[in-house]
Formats: C-alpha cells, sequence, structure tokens
DNA sequence: CGGGTCGTTGACCGTGATCAAGTAACGTGG
DNA sequence: CCACGTTACTTGATCACGGTCAACGACCCG
C-alpha cells in the first residue's frame, strides 16, 4: 500500500492534521495486514494477552465488560476508521471483549509499533495522544447520560453521538444512517433493558422525533433531540494547536 | 526545584517507569508554579478557554458536567499526584468543572509545554499516553459500575477504587483513609441521591463491611467488598513494555 | 413448514427518587 | 455563655421509572 493512498484511517485522521510524512508511513505500516470476522464474533476475550490494536477497516465493533452474574456493559462502540485497543495498551491483558456487531474487516498490529511512532513521528503520537484523551471526553459525557438521564434523554443522545461520529468520515451524510445494533446491544450500552429501550423508542417516534425502518434511523428533529439531551458533539473540531512541528491545522 | 528532588508528580511516575534524565527535566518544568485554592473554589468552568494543565500538590478535586435542569454527575476525582485537565486538550473550551473538595494547591502549566515532550522526551510522552488510556479504563469500569450496578456495590466499587489510588502513592497505608467528600457530592460520582447514599452506607456498615469516623472509611472486608462488586484495580500495574528508550521497568 | 431471532406489549414489582421532618455538629455574634 | 444559622447526615412515607416475566407477532432462513 503507499503511504498517499488515503485509507479509512488516514482519511479519519487527516480530518484533524495536516499529516507529516513519518506520520504517513506510520499508518501505512499499522494496515498492513487484514482480517475478517463474522457477525457475534468475538476477536479478543477479557484476559487475553494484549499485543495487538486494531484498525477497523469495515462494519461495526464494540467492546463490553461482563459482570460475574452475567450483566453485561457496552463500553465502546467501533466505527471504520477507528483505531480498537488504545485502553488496553497500558496493561497486559484485555480488560474488555471484543465482538463485531456485523460482518467486519480489521487490520491487526502490534502494540509494540508505537514505539516507533514516539521516537519518530511526534506530530502522531500528539495526534493519537490528542484522540485517546478525547475519547475520554466523549465517555465523560456517557458517564454523564446514564449516571443522570432518563431512558428516553439516553436514547436521544446515543442517536445524535453516532451521528456526529458517522459525519466525520462520510460528510455527505444527512440525517439517516444504519444502525446495525439490536435492541438488547442499545440496552447494554444504555444501561437500561431491552423491553424498556423498545418502549423508549416508540415513545421517540410517537413524538415526531425520529423515524425507525428496517434497521435505519432518522432523526427527524435535531435540534429538539439536542435540547431533550443537552448533546454537544466533540467529534468535528479538535485543537491541534499544541502539537509539534508539522502544520497543524484547526479542522 | 532540582529535578532529582522527587516531587508528588515524580514520585508517582517513577511508580510505573525509571524516567531518564529528559523525563525528569519536563516534570520538573510542570512544578514550577504554584496556586492555592479554598475548598469549593472553581478553579475553571465549562467553557472557560483551555490553556493549562495542572498538578495536584495537595488535597482533592473532583471534575463534574452539569446537565440544565441541575442534574450533576462528576466524573474524576483527583488525588496529589495526578495531572488534572488532560481530557480537555483535545478541546479549546473546559467540557468539565473543576472544583475543590477541600483546600488544595495546584501546580499549573501551560498545554504548550506537551510539545516540548513530544519532541524531547520520548518516554514521558508514552507514559502520559498510557497514563492517559489508563484513565480510560478506569472510566470504562466506573462506566460497567454506574450503568450496572446497584447502589450498594457502587459504593463499594468505589470505595475499593479510592483505596487502590490511594495506595500507590501512600504505600503504607492499611485500611483506613479520610474521605474529604459529603454524600452529595458521592451521589453525584455514583449516580444515585444523596438520601439514597446515606441509606447504602448505613446498609454496608451494619454489614459489617466498612466502618465509619468523621470523614473516614475504614474497609473492613476488603475480599468479601471486592466480590461483590466485582473490582479490578487498575492503579498498580502498568504495562511499560512497549515504551521507547529509556529503561522501561514493570512496576 | 419449523425453529430462530428480534421487537412489541401487558401485568406486576422493586429499587431508588422525592419530599419532608428531625438531629447533630459546627461556627458566628450577642 | 447561649441563641442562631448553616451544613451534613439520618429516617420515614410515598411514588415512579424502569426492571422482570411472559406471551405474541413479524421476519428470516433452512
Amino acid at each position: 500500500m503507499n503511504a498517499h493512498t488515503k485509507s479509512c484511517l488516514a482519511q479519519k485522521l487527516s480530518h484533524y492534521a495536516e499529516l507529516d510524512e513519518a506520520s504517513l508511513e506510520s499508518i501505512a505500516r499499522f494496515e498492513r495486514e487484514e482480517k475478517d470476522f463474522a457477525k457475534n464474533d468475538e476477536v479478543y476475550q477479557e484476559g487475553d494477552q494484549n499485543i495487538h490494536l486494531y484498525v477497523v477497516k469495515k462494519g461495526w465493533l464494540y467492546s463490553y465488560a461482563d459482570l460475574k452474574d452475567g450483566r453485561r456493559q457496552i463500553v465502546e462502540i467501533h466505527h471504520p476508521g477507528d483505531i480498537v485497543g488504545f485502553p488496553d495498551i497500558a496493561f497486559t491483558e484485555r480488560t474488555t471483549v471484543l465482538r463485531a456487531a456485523e460482518d467486519v474487516r480489521l487490520c491487526p498490529f502490534p502494540k509494540k509499533d508505537l514505539d516507533e511512532v514516539f521516537k519518530r513521528a511526534p506530530q502522531l503520537a500528539a495526534l493519537l495522544f490528542a484522540l485517546a484523551v478525547r475519547n475520554q471526553v466523549i465517555m465523560i459525557d456517557f458517564l454523564r447520560a446514564i449516571g443522570r438521564m432518563s431512558a428516553r434523554e439516553r436514547i436521544a443522545y446515543l442517536l445524535l453521538d453516532l451521528q456526529a461520529r458517522l459525519r466525520i468520515t462520510n460528510t455527505t451524510m444527512t440525517t439517516t444512517f444504519r444502525l446495525p445494533l439490536n435492541q438488547t446491544e442499545i440496552s447494554d450500552v444504555l444501561g437500561l433493558t431491552n423491553v424498556y429501550v423498545s418502549r423508549s423508542f416508540t415513545a421517540l417516534e410517537k413524538d415526531g422525533l425520529i423515524r425507525r425502518s428496517n434497521g435505519s434511523v432518522e432523526i427527524l428533529e435535531e435540534d429538539r433531540m439536542k435540547r431533550i439531551c443537552d448533546f454537544s458533539d466533540r467529534h468535528t473540531k479538535l485543537d491541534t494547536s499544541w502539537f509539534p512541528d508539522g502544520t497543524p491545522v484547526e479542522a
């Protein structure tokens, strides 16, 4: 693969900063290998050795944590262009399970590759750092949603969040998007039950806020939705002014 | 300040890796300035310009996010030796409010200082990166707690988490620690109400799991507590094997 | 056609929220 | 010294959001 052919990852990262040569080369190295997984496959388990990171090429996945008694919390949803596995690089073992929400294609690469990034591509290192901490902000927002919002508000929040994330790579996207998660999975994202997700979805639909049709969601009243759950988009803007070298840009 | 006098921050970071010269110098630069804040002072507000990071020298603080209707979620508790503000460095504005839980002393330093770290001290950059992503794991654990645990379990979780964190810098600590948060604040951490925190605390005490006396908590049955909430310590171990240079150590 | 998954709907229940009153500890000023 | 406000915690009574259990229909695929 040519370092200048923009992969899904390069495209997502370029959205935030004009990448220098060293950075582009590193990214290309991340995507040398490809591996496919079927829907519901579990790429790794909690407790597995933790050697690789994964670039998502195609399809949605999610990471979840179990309680011993079977309760489950989905803690992150992964889309094409995301790098999966960062939270675990500080540990030798996986702390969550990674499962394919549909058929997916991943690019595994060893986390040891990162030391090269830190030594040779400080700009990319800074960008990865920025994305890692941004993820934390996104999780903070989710914490707030799960800790303090009603079921309806949480669903509104999730839909708006997904929409904002998908808009980064798909700039033409309007208000409709595919949602390849069933209601049990959604309930595990939001700390609810599948039954109550169903009821809340129906309620939102009756209120004219959204419309559903076979696996897709349309957000009809974005503004009202945003007011319901006090939504703020953390995805489109990133402050890169403190980055070293390269030609940092405000995206 | 001499780069080799171990500050609270240097001490915490050294716990994870043997720091090289460049790294120690950077750390010293972080702590040039000192500033005191009184209990309940708000160091910064949501929406403030976001120029500084802070090293905590003394006292507890917490970061919280508000909903418009007054509901509040505390998303992180900060202890001496922590660096506060990382989640926001990817943004130009603050996404949370930082408030002093008691009288505190902070060392503000400009986030622009980080570009030097990325260029000159790749080892420290990697460590900060590791700590940032570890934070994400800690938040994942909290998400799971708030999304899927009962009130009692959440309180058990919080107490064990605090204990594990305090043990990093205070290795002599046994089972008792000071808890300078009132029950309303605890309820805002755990997504409960102050009333129910009170009831759950009383219940845990009646069960013989903990004991309380004026602002301190003693964990009487650590093992049983851990089983209740399926606790795993994310604080003591860190995988530094992928770090560049320096002399990485497994702590 | 039969079996699977998924979403919906109903009836009932329980955890934890809400509202409210009461107590204890503390500092303040007279 | 006491009257006072304030803040923190506790306890009780009631309520509601969302959980639980169960039945049913739609759809898909073999």
